[in-house]
DNA sequence: GATCGAATGTAGCATCCGCTACGGAAGCTG
DNA sequence: CAGCTTCCGTAGCGGATGCTACATTCGATC
């Protein structure tokens, strides 16, 4: 790998992890050349544009987060109830939650169809529902996008502080 | 009503037509005071702010929308199942997906904490969840959020284009 | 008709935005 | 050393942002 690919790399790790702790208010091209300590001038060299560095970020926590959320849960399926309830658990626990704040800004931005939002929104969502397909009993495979639809409705009451569904205690 | 607060009344109502219509996107002040048919420098006369307006705005939505769901879906209580393919019928067929997208904006907005982006999110998720529990059998009232998620989870996808849960036809 | 406050136009401030033009430095190749 | 490519710093463009200062116009009241 050539020393470009090298900092081309760097520079995107570092805008991933400002993505995650701050989302998306703060993306101006200077801001991003500072996390990554270069200049907004070094990261349109490398990029060619702001939407596409910021297309490779949104690729590369795709690409994390089922790598996370292999780690927390393995590879067991489980039933649909089950699933939901691990997942909300591991959101609770585990340092999801900034990951899922940003996750609700990207689609804030997608449903009107902006790039590169809507393009990483749609990928995002696609892994996110082939993992929970993936975790779920083979016969019970179409179910996905429901455990999908209530988690995500879920996650949205919490992160408005609004009252959540009840849940059987594990 | 004095001269000023009809002004301020149809300038609201402007926005609001806007808002639905365009979303957050282009919500600079010299674009809102276009589409009122005055000045910015009106606008911050008669809201002191920018965000005062937008206040007002999205407070104005929060009250046409619960107002618009009884007009189409009526009074009566039912089942959740039934509720909910009831809502789902009224985005296919109404004039709301604009509302629920401009709603999607709002929260992914709101979820960062900024104002009045995240107040206006909160009220209007309370208001919803309020009519759900309202059109709800009395006895199963405390249903609301969980149908409240269902709902917006399986919105979220048909807005992303991901396939949404499979529904009993009604 | 003088007066006064409400309403409004004009111009501009300071700051940010993505991006570019230009030129210099560094390092490799002949 | 010459010449070329890669890398990077400086400066700036044209436009948008929320908001303000100032001055004017207008309509109602005394």
């Amino acid at each position: 790998m050539t020393r470009s690919e090298e900092k081309r790399e760097a520079f995107v790790e570092a805008v991933v992890a400002h993505l995650v702790s701050e989302g998306l208010a703060d993306t101006g091209l200077r801001s991003l050349a500072r996390v990554c300590g270069t200049s907004d001038r070094m990261l349109i060299y490398h990029f060619g544009s702001k939407d596409a560095l910021l297309e490779q970020a949104f690729g590369a926590i795709v690409a994390g987060l089922t790598a996370q959320l292999d780690a927390l849960l393995g590879p067991r399926r489980r039933a649909p109830a089950r699933l939901l309830e691990d997942l909300l658990a591991a959101v609770d626990r585990g340092p999801f939650l900034p990951v899922v704040r940003l996750w609700f800004e990207l689609v804030g931005r997608a449903v009107t169809g902006e790039e590169p939002y809507r393009a990483s929104a749609r990928a995002l969502g696609e892994r996110w529902l082939a993992w929970i397909e993936a975790h779920l009993p083979r016969d019970r495979a179409d179910r996905a996008p429901e455990l999908f639809a209530t988690l995500e409705g879920t996650l949205m009451l919490r992160l408005l502080d609004l009252p959540e569904p009840e849940r059987p205690h594990a």
